[in-house]
DNA sequence: CCCCGAGCCTGGAGGC
DNA sequence: TGCCTCCAGGCTCGGG
């Protein structure tokens, strides 16, 4: 299961209730890839880590950072298959363990486990209160600071398809290809619709879906952190996504009942429903 | 500045 | 059964 916002906001919740105030000991770096946004290289990581005591753990979009009481953070992204787990010292490697965190109190540790490595860690250097290597991530339509009517503007501004630029984290944050296509179903609406030719209403009952869609999938996903165990894999099983359209290429649409259909995008696939969401006509574009 | 698309990565699934 | 190809897709970066 690929994490996005519900998905990294269930794992801030879990990560804050167990790391924060805890005094970092000591971080191994078993993979150079994962600390490969750390300029100064993965021995430079561990050592200004040491004895860094954890402030928060806070989220920009699919962002996770965790402000120190140097005024540094750790910057983390999930990439498509990273976790991150609290585990006791006692549990045996996991296969594709990139990164360790011991902690002082010699309670559970932190581990960074990603199969694909599209995942990573960083220290941003003074950035405790927002990294500047993310300040470029939009807020999340979730965030009480998220303006609804500059988000609005800036998407009938843009001169591409609906579905891009909602997965342009500049514009909104934490919107995957699968929550896109299950808003832009929602909303009854192609991918492929021209944003400049959205009217202001409709790009607001658009926005409207994607925030029920990130909401719901939080509420669903929120449901217990009593386990020692942050998991975004759903290997636990608490996180169950109900799907309308994502993923159910051929099957009934819940609405009108056509087969949904798949199509490519931009190297992967996007599901729609043929009737309730018809392919514009020909590009807007001149 | 804005928009687009290549490339990064590995394991599981499915075809033959 | 084993080899091959395809597929998953968020993000960065270079080109137009």
């Amino acid at each position: 299961m690929v994490p996005e916002l519900p998905e990294v906001e269930t794992v801030r919740q879990g990560l804050a209730r167990w790391v924060i105030g805890r005094r970092i000991d000591r971080v191994e770096v078993l993979h150079p890839r994962a600390v490969r946004r750390h300029v100064p290289g993965g021995a430079h990581f561990a050592d200004v880590l040491a004895g860094r005591t954890v402030l928060d753990v806070r989220r920009r979009g699919k962002y996770l950072w965790l402000p120190l009481d140097s005024g540094d953070a750790v910057i983390g992204h999930l990439g498509m298959s990273g976790q991150l787990l609290l585990q006791p010292a006692t549990a045996p490697d996991e296969a594709h363990l990139r990164v360790r965190f011991r902690f002082a109190d010699d309670g559970p540790e932190l581990r960074f486990v990603d199969q694909r490595t599209f995942g990573g860690l960083s220290v941003s250097e003074g950035g405790a209160t927002l990294p500047s290597e993310i300040a470029h991530i939009a807020r999340d339509p979730l965030d009480p600071e998220f303006s609804d009517t500059q988000f609005g503007a800036a998407l009938r501004r843009r001169r591409t398809e609906v579905k891009r630029a909602l997965l342009d984290q500049t514009l909104i944050s934490g919107v995957g290809n699968i929550y896109a296509d299950e808003a832009l179903w929602r909303a009854g609406l192609h991918g492929a619709r021209p944003t400049d030719a959205l009217t202001g209403p409709a790009a607001r009952r658009l926005l409207g879906h994607v925030r029920d869609v990130l909401g719901e999938a939080i509420t669903a996903g929120g449901t217990s952190f009593d386990a020692l165990y942050v998991d975004v894999n759903g290997e636990s099983g608490y996180f169950d996504r109900s799907l309308n359209v994502y993923g159910r290429e051929g099957q009934p649409c819940r609405r009108c009942a056509a087969p949904i259909r798949r199509e490519a995008f931009m190297n992967r696939s996007s599901y729609s429903c043929p009737r309730c969401q018809p392919r514009p006509r020909a590009a807007a574009h001149t």
